[in-house]
DNA sequence: TAGTTCATTCAGAATGTTTAGAACGATGCA
DNA sequence: TGCATCGTTCTAAACATTCTGAATGAACTA
């Protein structure tokens, strides 16, 4: 292949790799991903180990990362017995998901803890006196402030959703 | 101080941590904002070692880059020679424009080696024949792809960078 | 069946990140 | 000035993540 042609696709890779890190992803499945972007024909585990000069448990593990989340998928090539893998175009929603969810839940576990933090004081009831009853009274407060800081996460994310679909 | 007040709070915390490390901040920077943000007191460094179990130099390196955030600022008490924190509050704000700022560089990153790739692409001009003519043919399609999920995504973080606001 | 080619798994190597704690300089005070 | 108490910086260690490459077994061929 003409080497310009395949520089110009390695400074895309590279880029889409530091992007996906970035967002938590694994640096090696989103290099793969651009490659497989980029790429009309499938390909094989080989195509991408030598491309991207990395191991071929690499790129198996990740390119299978890749068709869990739905953003490749592997294709049968006839007369070929090696798994060709080509790229889901469309990724952009299946990313975005992927990322909400993470977050999602994330943040449910932090409501989790407020909710415990409220519990726990509410069960001290009217035992807390002196310097511990204003604490409690603050930590009331400063709870009730997260959980507005936590709503308005929760609408930003999902208002986010919206507009991807 | 009662320690069941305290526990609840080192749930809190804890969850906090978690919650920074998904989005890419430092997990000791979340923590130590989430103990500043319940704290009615400002803290001092040594305050917020013992309550976290974590060496001095951590706390310092990590509450200054919480200072450069502009997620807690340095307070003075009197009589005290000790430097003393407490959380701005309202930093809902502040970290998603800090979250912002990361990805929207490095999608800017993404869309100059996009350019670039055209750009060789172009350079190449009617020099290619054969396959090469098709391949570049289908680069670029697929760069005219990317620009397109580009503006996409840019468009998402401006408008929740809108209703952030 | 023996030999070849493939994908997968996994232990440990390599790499990257975070932390502890010692060393240091600055500040305040007697 | 000498001593005590700070905050900061830095190195080496601990820890976490990612990667390689050898081992394995499945699928195919002759």
């Amino acid at each position: 292949m003409n080497s310009k042609l395949e520089k110009s696709v390695d400074g895309f890779v590279e880029s889409i790799g530091q992007l996906g890190s970035n967002l938590g992803l694994n640096k090696m499945a989103a290099q793969l991903y651009a490659l497989l972007f980029m790429s009309n024909d499938p390909l094989s585990l080989d195509d991408m180990m030598k491309r991207l000069k990395v191991s071929k448990g690499n790129v198996s593990v990740n390119v299978r990362e890749l068709e869990k989340w739905g953003a490749a998928r592997k294709v049968w090539v006839k007369g070929d017995r090696r798994d060709f893998y080509k790229a889901e175009l469309d990724v952009f929603k299946i990313i975005t998901e992927r990322l909400k969810t993470g977050l999602t839940r994330r943040m449910d576990e932090t409501l989790q803890a407020i909710k415990q933090a409220e519990e726990t004081i509410r069960e001290g009831g009217g035992n807390f006196n002196g310097k511990d009853k204003k604490t409690a009274k603050v930590y009331r407060e400063r709870l009730e402030k997260a959980k507005e800081i936590y709503w308005r996460l929760n609408g930003l994310i999902e208002t986010a959703s919206k507009i991807i679909t």
